[in-house]
DNA sequence: TCAAAAGTGTTAGATTTACACCCATGA
DNA sequence: TCATGGGTGTAAATCTAACACTTTTGA
C-alpha cells in the first residue's frame, strides 16, 4: 500500500500542482507525484501527512483524501494499491530552494504532463474534489498568504473554476461574509494605487458558518 | 486490505441499510457491513462488485467508492485497509428468502445501531457522499422499481435530505425533466384513486443532461 | 499625462418559495 | 358518504447577472 500526493499551489493567477521526475525503476524519469509506502505502525493519513512533511517542509497542511486506486496493473512492478491525497499549500511558504534541489516544479493544471501510471487520473479526481470543498467551505484561503487582496482572492476562484467572475457581483458576495475582514493594511506590489489586505478569520467563521462561493 | 459494503434502499417512505451479524471473531455477533478481502487477481472496484453479487444475488448495482479507512486500530484482530463503497439496490429485486438466511436486516438510516469497528464512520461518509450525488445526479431511480409514481419519488428525496418537500414546486421541477416520462400506467397500491407511474429515461438524459433537485 | 489596477450600485430577469382546493375511488 | 392520497397554478420575495465609470499613483 502506498499513499500518492497531489499538492496545489495557486501562484501568478495559475492552478498549479507540484510534481517530479520519478526516481526509481519502474519508470524512472517520468513525471510523477509524489508518494511513498504505508508503513505498519502508522495510519494511511499519518503516512499522508509524513509524506507530505517529506516533500515540503510543512506540518498540519490542509489535506483531504481523493480516494484508493486499486487497478491490478497499475503499477508496472509489483501490486500496489495506491490512496491519493491533495493538499492546498501556498507557494510563498514553500523553500524555492527545496524545489531545485529534489527537481520538482509547479505545472499549470492545464498543461499537465502525461504521468507515471494512473497519476494522471488521481489529479483528475482530486480537482474535482477539490473544487467542490472550494464552493462550500472558506479552504481557498490555504492557497493564498495570511494577508490577501480581493482580487487575489478573485483570480483564486477563476482560476480552480476556469471562468472569469464579475468584479462587483464577486466583492458584493464577500462583504456579506463577516469572516473575511479588511484590514488597513495596503498591497502596493499588485497595483500603483495599492489595495486593501483582508485576512480570514477562523472564529468569527466557526460562529456564523455560512460561506457560498 | 479489504472492501466493506454500505448496501442503501429504500421502503416504506425510509431510507434503510442491509447489515448482518458478524460470523467471525473478533467482534462475532456484532451488527456490521457486509465485506470481505480484496485477492490479489482482481483491483478493489472488482472485489466490491463480486461482495455486492454475493450479499445481494445482483450485478451491475449502481455502486462508488467512499473512501480507504486506514487507522492503525482499526480492526481489533491484523491490520487491515479496508476501502468502502456504497451501493444503491431497489428493495424488491431483492430475494426475502437471502435476507431470512443470512441474517441480514434493513435497518432505518436514522436508527443505526452500533456497527463493529469503523463501520459507523463508514456509514456517515457514504450517507453525506450519496446525498450528494442524488442531488446532482439522476441515480435516485436506482432506489426504486423501474416504475415509480411521483410521491414514491418525492418521499424517497425527502428520506434521503432528511426534510419535507412541497408536493407542487417538487412536481413542478418534475415536470421540466423530459427524461422523467409518464406513462399511461395507474399504479393502484398507494391510493384508491391511482396514481400514474412514470419511468427514467437513460437516452432522453443523455441527450439533454440536466438535473437538479 | 497616461496606463493599470482598485473600488463602487442599480436594475431587469430568473428562480424559489409559500400556499389551498377539487378529484377519484374503495371501504 | 367520507377518508385518503392524487393532482393542479399563481403571486410575492429572493437571488442572480449584467453592466460603466471614477480614483489613485508610479513610471
Amino acid at each position: 500500500m502506498s499513499v500518492d500526493c497531489i499538492i496545489f499551489g495557486f501562484d501568478n493567477s495559475q492552478l498549479k500542482v507540484l510534481i517530479g521526475r520519478r526516481k526509481m525503476d519502474p519508470g524512472r524519469g517520468e513525471w510523477s507525484l509524489y508518494g511513498g509506502f504505508v508503513a505498519t505502525s502508522e495510519s494511511i493519513d499519518e503516512c499522508a501527512s509524513r509524506t507530505l512533511f517529506e516533500l515540503t517542509g510543512l506540518r498540519n497542511l490542509y489535506m483531504r483524501q481523493v480516494g484508493a486506486f486499486g487497478q491490478v496493473d497499475r503499477d508496472p512492478g509489483e501490486r500496489v494499491v495506491s490512496v491519493a491525497y491533495y493538499a492546498l499549500i501556498n507557494v510563498t511558504d514553500y523553500d524555492e530552494k527545496l524545489l531545485l534541489e529534489r527537481g520538482l516544479e509547479w505545472v499549470d493544471i492545464n498543461a499537465l504532463p502525461k504521468l507515471y501510471s494512473d497519476h494522471n487520473r488521481m489529479v483528475g479526481k482530486a480537482l474535482k474534489l477539490m473544487r467542490q470543498k472550494l464552493r462550500t467551505e472558506p479552504v481557498g484561503f490555504r492557497l493564498l498568504p495570511a494577508l490577501f487582496t480581493l482580487t487575489q482572492l478573485q483570480r483564486l476562484y477563476e482560476a480552480v473554476n476556469g471562468e472569469e467572475l464579475d468584479k462587483r457581483n464577486f466583492r458584493k458576495r464577500i462583504k456579506e461574509m463577516d469572516f473575511i475582514e479588511k484590514t488597513e493594511l495596503i498591497d502596493k506590489t499588485g497595483s500603483k494605487r495599492g489595495a486593501y489586505l483582508y485576512r480570514f478569520n477562523r472564529r468569527t467563521y466557526n460562529e456564523d458558518p455560512n460561506f457560498k462561493l
